[in-house]
DNA sequence: TACAGAAAAATTGGATTCAATATTCAATTC
DNA sequence: GAATTGAATATTGAATCCAATTTTTCTGTA
């Protein structure tokens, strides 16, 4: 178990990261190196080499001699990107179900358990991957695995938490218990199924959520 | 029409992508920056940056004081890569497929026939990249077809380009045209099937090669 | 000879400095 | 008065310089 690296660009990539997936800068944010560098206290190299590296990601683009902004998910390209997720978390269901055993099932109720009880939103994302990837985790999928995580936090992000949430949270729940008593049953077809119509169903919610949010935008604009 | 920016970073980075991606630089080889920025011509800044975006896009793999390798694809990995392209690019083509006209048979064609043409190894992986993606096109599915590039350049490298020909060209050749065929009837299920034991053969031939490679090598390693 | 440890060299990481490009804003022209 | 040019300012891109870390080499000892 090798402690990693600790270099100052690498700490710096990891705090734009979570400030960008969690939404704290959302998308089109104009990033200052100056005024990066003078939050972090360093010096603006490690900030230049994070923001290439954020590009590589797809977290942010970078104009020449313009800047670095925080880029946005289209809604075509948000729905699209779910659908990816529908597509592939399906399948490493499919895999996985054969192989889960009690362990996974007492881990996924726990993880369940505690989204329907914490109703602190900041949780709620890396509650909800959790017991995903608890459902995968038998398929043996590590690459797979990690590119749907990819995906999930990278849909996920640019919306203020409460208004991804609000009004959903019941149905999730719900949802989830579903999914796992499909799960006990061994019903794969099922389980897939709604695993599909969970994934589709959130990707419509978020994106008429976002509609909204843009149209309120656009009226405050205009007033 | 904007005409992209020429930063000297930028250009590093597509040079060294080329080159990882090429097979140029095995995996494995050790990036040494003071040596690159010489090659180039330029400082260590550039460099350093390029591989930072590198290690972002999963290319090149950075340990803090001890320097950069062209990363590498363990067989496993390898062969879970060429499943999620097969699992994306049924679907895929199972969406495009009702779309396909007269335009995109003849591309494809065309395509086709440059590669039972041209015998330069080198062309191959490009031409039959255009070729798949042409059937995907009308499907409109940017980002999945951008992924999947990806994962079809990050999984063809590492292998010298005669290697992973050697003895698949007629066979690839014999399968393209069966699946034009399909296309054209509009068979879609049998298209997809075809298509996915099309990818799955390729990722088993690969691999079949590439450890006969290692045993080779370490043969003569012994000897 | 084999090994441990310290000095030296090599290499990377980060700060500072300089150069190139873009933006802003005032002066000028129509 | 509006549009355009050009100088001043701000910001990014890259080179150089310094610090921190790792690797190698050398030396002394068992």
């Amino acid at each position: 178990m090798t402690l990693h690296r600790v270099t100052t660009t690498g700490r710096v990539v990891d705090l734009l990261r979570e400030q960008i997936l969690s939404g704290a800068l959302p998308e089109a944010t104009l990033l200052r190196q100056e005024k990066l560098a003078a939050e972090f206290g360093v010096s603006r190299v490690p900030i230049r080499e994070a923001l290439h590296q954020l590009e590589a990601e797809g977290l942010v683009t970078m104009q020449s001699h313009k800047g670095a902004v925080v880029s946005s998910l289209s809604i075509d390209d948000l729905e699209e990107v779910y659908e990816i997720r529908a597509r592939l978390e399906t399948w490493l269901l499919e895999q996985s179900m054969p192989l889960l055993s009690e362990p996974h099932f007492q881990k996924a109720e726990a993880l369940f358990a505690q989204m329907v009880e914490d109703r602190r939103d900041e949780n709620w994302s890396n509650l909800n991957w959790d017991f995903h990837a608890t459902l995968y985790e038998p398929a043996n999928r590590p690459q797979t695995l990690a590119l749907v995580r990819k995906l999930y936090l990278n849909a996920y992000r640019h919306f203020p938490l409460p208004i991804r949430l609000t009004g959903s949270r019941e149905k999730m729940n719900r949802e989830h218990q579903v999914l796992l008593d499909l799960c006990r049953q061994g019903d794969v077809a099922r389980a897939s199924a709604h695993l599909e119509q969970h994934i589709l169903m959130g990707a419509r919610h978020l994106i008429s959520r976002l509609k909204a949010l843009r149209r309120q935008e656009a009226d405050t604009g205009r007033a």
